[in-house]
DNA sequence: CCCTTTCGATACGTCGGTGTATCCGATACA
DNA sequence: TGTATCGGATACACCGACGTATCGAAAGGG
């Protein structure tokens, strides 16, 4: 990791300039996109010289690849925080309202998270550290949905709690999709809600 | 278009460049990432120089363009063939099996349709087109969806066949980015059959 | 088969970004 | 507050890619 070799201290001021480069790479990222960002401009959005940037990062892989982490930690946590701040007993439509409130969100997250996918495409050990991430996210939607499994039974076809988290991840992955290109906030939450309700709930009214 | 002004013939030496060039283009791309690739490695490639590039085409972006032009109406063609493949009677699995998998076929046909989408999504013009595009496959599938609707009641909760055929397309988008990470196309192929039954049948079933 | 038009190769100047080495001001700890 | 260590700015050499201008060769119409 850069410079930091082994051991001696932190110092405050280091602390500081990391979390500023990786603010203002996270604005020129979304705004132009991981492949065509140089370190040159993330360094003079953040008011830095490059000196400072390779005091601190090996090079903008790795930098893309911590912005990616710090800002996916923070979003699961949202997550698990709207899955379980109700009750044991509460309704799954209750959740995915709250769930799709914290997901839709930021339009700047998604761009540089798709461009996250796209790099861990191509990087098996990137990729495999984003799968493993979204396996954690999955595992605390499918504990979610057993506790609820009392209230709504789950459609057979997706098998047990896993497959249904699984087909919660895709809906999501797919609403994204959709939003990248439209950029209609609103719709793309309304949709996210009721493709969920489809695929998590009874749909025993049919035409 | 390049060198090309307005009029005069068009040689076949140039059009088999043309080709040539979005053809190398294409593994280029798919290998690296549009990000990361340069326009002399796709001339590299393609056993030309850049000469040839500039005579052809005026940017990477306008190449890039029309390269996912040309694959994605060969593959929207193989779609419509898919579903148009049976009697105006024919079941919805049925045709579900035949469309994934002309659609989870080939890795590196989603890789450049990512990059692309992550293109568009920053692009106003490149993403009306490419929301155009979209529309028009729903609007297919949809098609197919009334025809099929006296035998497989569709659930309610979509709505129309419309709002079907967009969680059609959203679970194609949503398992082409598990796909890209875990490398699994069977497994994709099923899941993406095991969604599309349980978004499009009634789940009377269940546990 | 020639002659005009078109295509693509080559050569050149330029520029932006890279990574490193060095230095000075800032920082933390005694 | 003094001082040793740390962090970031600056300067430098380098390189890969860009776009253009020019020229020889291929193509196809007559």
């Amino acid at each position: 990791m850069a410079v930091r070799a082994t051991t001696g201290r932190v110092t405050r001021r280091r602390v500081r300039t990391r979390a500023n480069l990786l603010e203002a790479a996270f604005g020129v990222f979304a705004a132009k996109g991981f492949g065509r960002v140089s370190i040159e401009e993330v360094c003079e959005a953040a008011g830095y010289s490059r000196g400072a940037f390779y005091s601190n990062f090996d090079s903008l892989d790795e930098l893309f690849f911590a912005l990616y982490r710090q800002r996916a930690d923070l979003i699961a946590e949202q997550v698990s925080g709207a899955l379980a701040s109700d009750g044991p007993d509460l309704d799954v439509p209750g959740a995915v309202d709250r769930v799709t409130e914290v997901l839709l969100l930021d339009r700047d997250w998604l761009l540089v998270k798709t461009d996250f996918l796209v790099h861990a495409a191509r990087d098996r050990a990137v990729s495999r550290s984003l799968l493993e991430h979204r396996a954690r996210l999955r595992r605390a939607i499918a504990g979610r949905l057993v506790r609820a499994r009392g209230h709504t039974p789950l459609p057979a076809v997706l098998g047990d709690a896993e497959g249904a988290a699984h087909a919660v991840v895709a809906a999501y992955d797919g609403v994204t999709t959709q939003l990248l290109l439209d950029r209609d906030v609103e719709h793309a939450r309304d949709w996210l809600r009721q493709l969920l309700t489809a695929l998590l709930t009874d749909g025993s009214t049919r035409q």
